[in-house]
DNA sequence: CAGTGGTCTAGACCACGCC
DNA sequence: GCGTGGTCTAGACCACTGC
């Protein structure tokens, strides 16, 4: 504290001090921090400027606060994971390609019109894409995306929007949801043609349906990836920005 | 606005106000909001509440705000999902169980070291776990921990804690950091053995590597899961809380 | 009851973007 | 220069917890 006179905020300032204690094991999980006022005391600024800087660590998970009891140190919990579908867990995203394999209009078959809540046969966008590294196939995605009126589809948008925002601009409904599946299968004979591969090699299958308000699914999108080519990685922010 | 006399806060009405219009299309992306001021002018509150209420509205990734500049509706994006790890992915938390195989204390192999940057051969704390769903047998877990000189592992910790939070307890530091890797590959022999299925059938890889301060990496988890009996599932955080 | 966090105000000054 | 968001203050009142 004391600097004043530095560029960064007074409440930083004082975040970045209690989580010093508290990585330094000085404030251990479960112990009470010093009440606001207390702090703005030792401090020597205001309550306000106090609850900003323990915010910050209320949004990393450090500390938890409770009215009329006190501001706590959390336990340690990092079992909440960001998985960054749109990055497909590669650091180099140059390298990344897709190829338009086909859209078409078709009658949603009974899988896919369960997922999105829709009677079977009713007409449904489908297109299939394979997405490449380095020039070689390592994905084949099917997107299904409810029917809507005089709303052509631009192949730009399937080529290079997130699922999610391509639903968003086809729908013109902003989503609200997200829901992916992981799980393990076998290449079939199809797939394992597009990825030039044999059949019945193991394969991730991730499945996302995308949900716009009330919980009504808008799109869905089933991408069968090679399973020694691709990788899926997800980390934590790192508490140290 | 208007009803002061409810018991919502008033930057919460605010924020709920904005994402109406926002998620109704009256305030498209890239759209500027009015200004702080101006937006204490029309709800006659003071600009230090309106900006609680944009907060809320920037923490869900609705709007962005910058400096000398404003705030603007943001273009969706929902490509960030959360992970739950803790889950595994299961609505009924109650049906889990897990089995411990054995613990030992082993000499890193290569692949092991490599992952925890240490030299291969060092000694490391390993353990076996069967996960158990419905009491079928879902997913075999290897987890490696460097070791702590007279810190002894309890098995309570092991069974019930987060991976995340038992690294934490064991080597008395905060975990700060987390990557998990998902992958499909071929069950092989001893794990099909203890899924109580065949060897060769498709099965999830799911590693996670839990770093301290300084990205040392703490503990590996090595788990391989049946494919069919066994999905992760991921979702985001829907806008209304 | 006293102490806590949660909300809110009516000002102030600053750093920044834009004209 | 003016308008913007970002920071900060010194108060106030409320809702809640726990004794």
């Amino acid at each position: 504290m004391k600097t004043r006179e530095s560029f960064v905020p007074v409440y930083f300032q004082l975040a970045e001090d209690l989580k010093e204690k508290i990585l330094a094991g000085e404030l251990k999980p479960g112990d009470a921090l010093p009440s606001e006022t207390q702090l703005g005391e030792q401090y020597g600024i205001s309550k306000m400027t106090v609850r900003n800087g323990l915010r910050l660590l209320a949004q990393e998970g450090l500390i938890e606060s409770f009215r009329g009891k006190g501001s706590f140190v959390a336990h340690p919990n990092l079992s909440e994971l960001i998985l960054n579908l749109a990055g497909h867990g590669s650091e180099n995203p140059q390298d990344y390609d897709s190829k338009l394999l086909a859209i078409n209009v078709i009658a949603a078959e009974d899988g896919v019109a369960l997922r999105l809540q829709i009677k079977p046969g009713t007409k449904l966008i489908q297109f299939r894409r394979l997405l490449l590294i380095d020039g070689e196939p390592v994905a084949v995605e099917n997107r299904y995306l409810t029917y809507q009126r005089g709303k052509p589809l631009v192949e730009q948008e399937i080529k290079y929007a997130d699922f999610p925002e391509a639903v968003a601009r086809h729908t013109g409904i902003i989503t609200e949801g997200n829901q992916v599946t992981i799980s393990a299968v076998s290449l079939h004979q199809p797939e394992a043609e597009l990825l030039e591969t044999s059949s019945g090699i193991p394969a991730l299958k991730v499945e996302q349906l995308v949900y716009g308000r009330q919980n009504t699914p808008l799109g869905l999108s089933i991408m069968i990836c090679h399973g020694e080519k691709y990788h899926l990685i997800a980390s934590t922010r790192s508490f140290f920005g």
